[in-house]
DNA sequence: GTGCATTGGATGCAGGTGCATGTAATGTCC
DNA sequence: GGACATTACATGCACCTGCATCCAATGCAC
């Protein structure tokens, strides 16, 4: 690892951030892939909703605007709203119309979304302490 | 900046990197882009080689084949076919049969190539220190 | 209310990526 | 030498992504 060094700080961290990066994506996609089915990107937004879910009382939602979870997991607007009509398509969110803004969408988790988001997430920490811990 | 903190270190430390890099790498890609007509991508290639070839006399190599560059830059060997194959398109490298090894190919910079690194070097760095400086 | 800008999200399109596969050149074993 | 595995790279294909754009619903002047 940092085989190759630049003698620059900058482009150093950069470089190791890369490779970091490249390394744990590479393994989350495969490993969630395979054994659940699912994409990084989708884990992602999956997760987010659950976590959100279980905050739920102190300040947790329930629902979301499709915006708000392209911040978070660092997606183009048009990405996410691809990324949730596939969740749908698979049962795992559903979207409905939010009725004081009738602009706007609001994704939630099925049963279905929560259950999977639970088989993978012990896949998605272990690949992370793998490569992180 | 990190917002959302999970209670768990590694996920949170996972959480920082992916936005760490999904920061750079956009505002790379645009700057490169807009300004050099360069992807991150090909900057990263033509930035090995063109490091490699400054130091050629002390071990630096002149010339590459392709599964070398695709380790370097964490690309799939497809994907660095293509991309090899847009820089030459583009007149910034060229790609030579290696007559050793009639099944390899070896490629390197072009003058056109070393000069456009040279020209989109400081917007890279300059990217980099503001982000990670 | 009417006209115009803005917002939330969906969609056409071009382009990049990985996987599986194809092709040609080597290597290996007998 | 001949059959088979392997290696290096190219390519067909499916899929994902961002940008630009479109559409509908709001907001804002006036």
């Amino acid at each position: 690892m940092t085989r190759h060094k630049t003698g620059n700080d900058v482009i150093d961290r950069w470089r190791e951030l890369l490779a970091l990066h490249a390394g744990v994506s590479c393994a989350l996609e495969r490993e969630l892939s395979e054994r659940h089915g699912l994409g990084v990107s989708e884990f992602e937004v999956l997760d987010r909703m659950a976590e959100n879910l279980a905050a739920c009382d102190e300040g947790g939602k329930e629902k979301f605007r499709v915006q708000e979870l392209a911040d978070e997991v660092h997606l183009s607007q048009s990405a996410l709203s691809r990324l949730i009509a596939r969740l749908e398509r698979e049962g795992l969110v559903s979207r409905a119309i939010c009725e004081a803004d009738r602009r706007g969408v609001f994704v939630m988790l099925t049963d279905e979304g929560r259950k999977r988001h639970t088989e993978a997430a012990p896949t998605h920490l272990a690949v992370l302490t793998a490569h992180l811990g």
